[in-house]
DNA sequence: TCGTCGATCTACT
DNA sequence: GTAGATCGACGAG
């Protein structure tokens, strides 16, 4: 059921970031499950892009975890707030990761509203990356995990959409990137209550 | 060492 | 619609 390692070392981040679409994610924190599937995502790819963290070759004590080999998680601290929920992909030195903006919930429903102190199940509770993270209890204390472990993994459950389903566009807050802004890194079903910002 | 800014979300007006 | 929260990385000095 889990994705196998091999999923996570194509070299090609955004075909990978497309196939995640309805592939579900699952964490296991203190023992609970929480988790559901995914419906939004973007690609990070490597040093040429300037949007990426490791851009230009930079390797910090935050980004090191991107230049190891795919398969593991890449948490990081944003506007020193939210943590921000990253797949890593590629072979080792090959700095590519997938962020994780939107998720169906799916399990652990009651966790998951009491994490985001919710007593309804509103559609923005797992929209937009530090949502999610916060929603599944993703902290930077599961940095660098591997997605083969029992504490954080993706399944495949056979659930597929077809092209019409799928948009793809420009990556959200990214202005800074120059050119890198406009491309069509971003993946997600269209007109899906659970994803963020222009969703059509 | 300091100041600026960021792969953002929420609460309030 | 917009201000505020709040910390790590980076460039200037």
């Amino acid at each position: 059921m889990k994705l196998p390692e091999a999923y996570y070392l194509s070299s090609d981040v955004v075909a990978i970031a497309r196939d995640l679409l309805g592939k579900y994610l699952f964490t296991c924190i203190d023992g609970v499950t929480t988790g559901g599937y995914i419906v939004d995502t973007e690609a990070y790819n490597g040093i040429i892009d300037k949007a990426s963290h490791s851009y230009g070759n930079r390797i910090t004590p935050r980004t090191k975890t991107m230049f190891e080999q795919g398969g593991i998680t890449y948490v990081y601290l944003c506007y020193g707030i939210h943590e921000m929920f990253n797949i890593v992909t590629s072979v080792a030195g090959q700095p590519h990761a997938i962020l994780i903006r939107a998720i169906v919930p799916t399990d652990g429903l009651d966790v998951i509203m009491h994490r985001r102190n919710m007593d309804t199940l509103k559609h923005h509770i797992t929209r937009g990356p530090g949502s999610v993270a916060k929603a599944l209890g993703i902290s930077r204390k599961i940095n660098a995990c591997s997605l083969q472990s029992d504490t954080i993994w993706v399944e495949d459950r056979g659930l597929h959409f077809d092209a019409a389903e799928v948009a793809a566009g420009p990556r959200i807050g990214v202005d800074y990137a120059g050119d890198d802004a406009l491309l069509p890194y971003r993946f997600y079903l269209r007109g899906n209550a659970f994803v963020s910002k222009p969703n059509k």
